[in-house]
DNA sequence: CTGAAAGCGCTAACAG
DNA sequence: CTGTTAGCGCTTTCAG
């Protein structure tokens, strides 16, 4: 069915090993030869087999992607930017999401070994890492090829990427606390926003304000945030909890609060005001848009695709580094 | 570097052909030299090479994705589903989203041949096809891999899915019409909404209203379409145009539209009902929420992964369909 | 039940 | 400049 190096031979009467030659431009061809062979390919419809060159080449020029999902803000954008970087540096990408799902991830990293990918970008992993995880990430491991995980899913030994959650969250607070707010809650997730968590508190320590556990609600739930955040607020509201700003974990959950406060009868930023995290495409299509600390998606993406493909090239003593991108308060209405 | 079955079988003192009847379990291997063979995987972190097989198998279960984009809420939640029933059946996903780029789009068609994917799914693809893009479709049809498209991205002889566009926007019509409205605005686009803005002129006509054309704003701009609803709405107020309802051609637009409009001093929905298309996640998220037309997203990418495997399973006799995902009028705020 | 050997499509020396 | 040939890692007859 397909057409082979060996079919475009016999129609232009040459060896095969001359063909490879033109297709790959490398050594020289008598200009006359070239064209019998470039018309033959033509005729032929012949595109070379990837995965045969792959073979003697050693090189699959496929790199392994394994976000946590896809259908989110974060992570879509994030895809974006690393599928246009890699494609521009001539790299496919292969995408699975793991849907926090052990098994799943297993068999993912699996994969990557298996296809022979040359480099290998991971998300953050789930956090309940059985044995049969560990033994994973020890073959892949073994296998050596270069890694760069996300948003700290810290594997020993391999580099990261991530912002300043820590950070970020500082600012948020201490823009807060500068626009005049004493009662500022905290509503994240035990998760990806811990962190955030830690600066919410470090922030509030250094200014010499109490902190008051009743007005941080955590989850370890790792779903629908907005849900989540939409409880948290009924949930801090009824515990009579006195606040007149929420700082949120991520911007899914700002939005949940938001429509929590607005169904109990307060008003944003009026009444409360409200911070997220990540800056997704939603919080500011719709209004009020949301304040809140802008993740740097195409800087990360960039950052990490550099990282990879340098660690790549220097292909032995690949230096462990944590790169920590900063990130930007975005004041917007709420 | 890369262990393989050679190894193994020295390892265990056996051939490779029996290695590789262990790893593929097909035919009978005695227990003993089977737990000889396993234990030798295991100790050197064995996990065979899948593009080596592929050679001999001619299958390399890897599949072709190739959305117009990936940082927007359906293309990422399509995504997301395909690769996930995708996974389930065995198969990983190669993902490369064109960006509305002609070039990129055909590397991309090649890319899928090179690779030797084993069946392919196609987002639309640029309006403005030229001759270097027509000779790309004919290439890779020669190749015959089994191809389904998404959204109107017609080619022929190709089997299609998408959700009936016409139809959905008819019901939106038909709604607006039922709750009074008697003049109603559409802003879409010429490319991907411009079934829906057939249907919305249908609607009218069957109803006996006149169509003003003064009150339909297109674009054949494929970019910011949030800014895009935003100037289409200050240029319908600014024209003078009645209108108690805008039927928006996406989600995206009508959410331009609805800050447009706050901005000019009209209220939503008390002065003017505003209705998109699609669902995306942010149209719920945030309010007030937005009235549009659902895409089953889930359904459409089950619907598109079953085709097409039916497709790579029936092997020859490929018959051309067109399938028809129903879509369902979601009554919220606007 | 197991081993030897051919070959998948292509590249890369090695000779001419 | 071009042809011959030896693999790449694996599966699959074909013999034992």
């Amino acid at each position: 069915m397909r057409k082979t190096i060996k079919d475009v031979a016999r129609e232009a009467n040459v060896s095969i090993a001359t063909v490879s030659r033109v297709i790959n431009g490398k050594d020289k061809v008598k200009e006359e030869t070239k064209i019998k062979i470039m018309n033959a390919i033509e005729k032929l419809n012949f595109i070379p087999d990837y995965n045969a060159r792959t073979m003697v080449q050693k090189k699959t020029k496929m790199i392994g992607f394994m976000p946590p999902e896809l259908a989110n803000g974060y992570w879509s954008e994030l895809s974006d930017v690393i599928q246009n970087d890699l494609w521009k540096k001539g790299y496919a990408l292969l995408v699975t999401s793991h849907n926090m799902e052990i098994e799943k991830t297993i068999s993912i990293l699996d994969l990557f070994i298996e296809r022979n990918v040359d480099g290998i970008i991971l998300g953050p992993l789930t956090k309940n890492k059985n044995d049969k995880m560990t033994n994973a990430i020890d073959r892949l491991l073994h296998q050596n090829i270069p890694i760069v995980t996300l948003q700290g899913s810290s594997i020993r030994g391999v580099t990261s990427v991530d912002v300043d959650n820590q950070g970020g969250a500082m600012s948020v607070v201490q823009y807060l606390l500068e626009s005049g707010h004493k009662q500022i809650a905290f509503i994240g997730t035990v998760n990806s926003s811990r962190e955030r968590e830690f600066g919410y508190r470090n922030a509030l320590m250094i200014n010499h304000i109490p902190i008051n556990e009743k007005s941080i609600i955590l989850t370890d739930y790792n779903g629908d945030f907005t849900t989540f955040g939409y409880k948290a607020a009924y949930e801090l509201v009824e515990s009579k909890q006195k606040f007149s700003a929420i700082f949120c974990g991520n911007d899914l959950i700002a939005f949940g609060v938001i429509r929590a406060l607005k169904k109990i009868g307060l008003t944003v930023p009026e009444d409360v005001s409200i911070v997220g995290f990540d800056d997704i495409s939603a919080s500011s299509l719709r209004s009020p848009m949301l304040t809140t600390i802008r993740q740097p998606i195409k800087e990360i993406g960039s950052t990490v695709v550099d990282v990879l493909l340098e660690q790549m090239e220097s292909e032995k003593k690949t230096i462990t580094k944590k790169i920590v991108l900063p990130t930007e308060l975005v004041i917007r209405e709420t």
